[in-house]
DNA sequence: TATTGTTATACTCTATAACTATA
DNA sequence: TATAGTTATAGAGTATAACAATA
């Protein structure tokens, strides 16, 4: 058997060398790498990345919410209940289109998001610890050429 | 505001510049893309990844499955009866260990196989279509980098 | 005592369909 | 008709605990 095959299967074919299948374990690794630093916070990957873009775009849309992070609203709406029960979130009317919510963070939220930040900023130092600081620039392009539109 | 702020975070701490949350997402675009590759063959991603490594190891026992896939026990048990039900696994008696299963493929199982891989060969190609063959490789040695265990 | 494998169960994430209210 | 958001529900993945059989 050559060197040029695993067992049965040709080498580019293994498991092993299937990029999804590696992105799978390294997003699980990833995942539960962020639920041991955030336990604490009691924040989750999708409720922090909820909390993180209503900072950075003060006002947005549930539905423009469920856009950039490519979630379903119906999957979304109870997300929301969660975080304004919390007191982390408020859902304004929009002036003009009464169908509309505009996301804006309490200013409770406000005060605790940038320890929020400085966590996951650990915690990302900590599973990405054996990646160079150019390994890491290379790694967040490449993995952004797979799933980001090109149109937007 | 200056160009290294994203709004209200700073441009490191951006959800958009975390690698856990690019890994989410195009982990999620990866299989989506193999369900939608592999629909015929009702094979998903976890189910597909047993038959691999089995193809790979013949006669690997379950446990040592369930270790190479970082898959507990309790939910690799359904999914060996699920294969073994379809017909694809076969789970033989080890001869000194009686507690032990030993999985094979069955002849129609290894009679598919070359051609489940070179479908999910073709969705590899088609969800990484936009980087080159040096970035696929760089993005397989960065993302073994994150989750593979140096002890092994 | 430890390991292999099973069953039961609960939680999270995701998908679809049906619905209300508004544009 | 289309869009924004909600509710209900079902499927899949993963976690823990309790268990039986064997080492």
């Amino acid at each position: 058997m050559s060197e040029t095959r695993v067992r049965n299967a040709a080498a580019e074919d293994a498991l092993d060398a299937q990029i999804g299948y590696n992105l799978r374990r390294a997003s699980a690794l990833a995942l539960n790498d962020f639920s041991v630093e955030m336990a604490e916070t009691s924040l989750r990957p999708v409720t922090y990345a909820m909390l993180a873009l209503i900072d950075e775009r003060p006002g947005v849309r549930a539905a423009e919410l469920c856009r950039l992070l490519g979630m379903k609203s119906a999957n979304m709406a109870p997300l929301l209940g969660e975080l304004e029960e919390r007191g982390l979130i408020a859902r304004d009317d929009h002036a003009e289109d009464k169908r509309v919510q505009e996301l804006n963070l309490t200013e409770s939220a406000k005060a605790a998001m940038p320890a929020w930040r400085r966590k996951v900023r650990r915690h990302e130092e900590r599973f990405l610890q054996r990646l160079s600081r150019n390994e890491r620039a290379t790694l967040l392009r490449l993995l952004r050429l797979i799933w980001v539109d090109e149109a937007e």
